[in-house]
DNA sequence: AAGAGCGGCAACCGCATTGCT
DNA sequence: AAGCAATGCGGTTGCCGCTCT
């Protein structure tokens, strides 16, 4: 029976929303902004908690609300992100013009609970290592749980890494010679998996097995990096594999070189963004390589203050 | 026709985080 | 540094309308 302490006063209505009350609401914030929500309740005459009006406001009230069914392109986006980011539905929202948290995880919610009630397909060989949405849609209630229970307790490297083939691949090249007292971070240069088919990655892996562990199956992600960084979008889970060319280094200090080009540190997260790649994963790659290199500080504490420098960016 | 069951969804609740003093 | 209020977030609740029996 507990009000929240905003709502503690005489008063205050609760439930449903009139349309009148509505009326009110927007007319205000339409016309005065929204700074204070606190505020708003007061001076829009309306006899709610700031909360309320918030949520009614950021749900159901503000203009560039969108409604109506998810398309099979929003469908497949919020799998895709979901399984990268689990239940962060304000971080899925955002990738979702037009689309609330709250619809979006009301969404999920009953979508499962559709998908749960369907009955069991004919037994497969083996679980899909990047399922269609079209494949998920056909999972029966055990494999359903197994996957969401794998989402929702495997951190996201082991997600995505559950490919056959990575996401990108680091190039040792550069590597075997840091005896060099001159070898600093900045020779290594990351490069993604492009042009891999997974074949061709496949032969590379059990190659690579005999000598080093593979880099892309393996790691742990520590959290070191910025743990709120979501992800740029992919496309769709049939696109995960594998993943399209990126490359990366740390060219010297305050410069950063990526995919082929040097780029000053303002647009580092632009270029961030625009990749498919969640790129955390990427200097966790390099500060697992340079780990192995006596004299080198992980790379991650460095990529750690330089992306200090871009608070809201990262 | 009626009521039980169910799903969708708006709104609430409690906790975490942030910002201010 | 501590305390407080505001805000943000995710889990949960409960209402409402539809379907089924």
């Amino acid at each position: 029976m507990g009000h929240h302490s905003c709502c503690n006063q005489q008063k205050v209505r609760r439930g449903l929303w009139s349309p009148e009350e509505d009326e009110k609401l927007v007319r205000y914030i339409t016309t005065h902004g929204y700074g204070c929500w606190s505020e708003v309740p007061e001076k829009a005459g309306l006899q709610r908690c700031g909360k309320s009006c918030r949520l009614r406001w950021i749900n159901y009230l503000r203009p560039d609300i969108r409604r109506g069914r998810f398309t099979q392109e929003e469908e497949k986006m919020i799998i895709s992100l979901h399984s990268i980011v689990g239940n962060r539905w304000a971080h899925i929202a955002s990738h979702l013009p037009g689309r609330t948290d709250n619809e979006i995880k009301n969404y999920w919610n009953s979508w499962i609970k559709k998908k749960i009630r369907k009955p069991p397909p004919p037994a497969p060989t083996s679980l899909p290592v990047s399922p269609s949405i079209d494949q998920i849609n056909s999972y029966g209630p055990n494999q359903l749980d197994t996957l969401h229970h794998e989402l929702a307790t495997k951190p996201l490297q082991e997600t995505l890494f559950s490919s056959p083939c990575p996401l990108f691949m680091i190039e040792n090249n550069d590597l075997v010679d840091c005896s060099n007292t001159s070898c600093t971070r900045s020779d290594y240069v990351i490069h993604e998996a492009g042009g891999l088919n997974t074949e061709a990655w496949q032969m590379n892996h059990h190659h690579e097995q005999a000598s080093a562990p593979a880099v892309a199956s393996s790691f742990g992600y520590s959290g070191t990096m910025d743990s709120d960084y979501l992800p740029p979008l992919l496309d769709n889970l049939e696109n995960m594999v594998p993943i399209q060319v990126q490359s990366c280094s740390i060219e010297e200090e305050g410069e950063v070189a990526v995919a082929g080009q040097s780029l000053e540190r303002n647009e580092l997260s632009e270029w961030v963004d625009s990749q498919r790649c969640p790129s955390f994963l990427l200097w966790e790659q390099v500060d697992r390589q340079l780990n192995g290199h006596e004299g080198l500080p992980p790379v991650s504490s460095t990529m750690e203050a330089m992306l200090a420098s871009y608070p809201s960016s990262l």
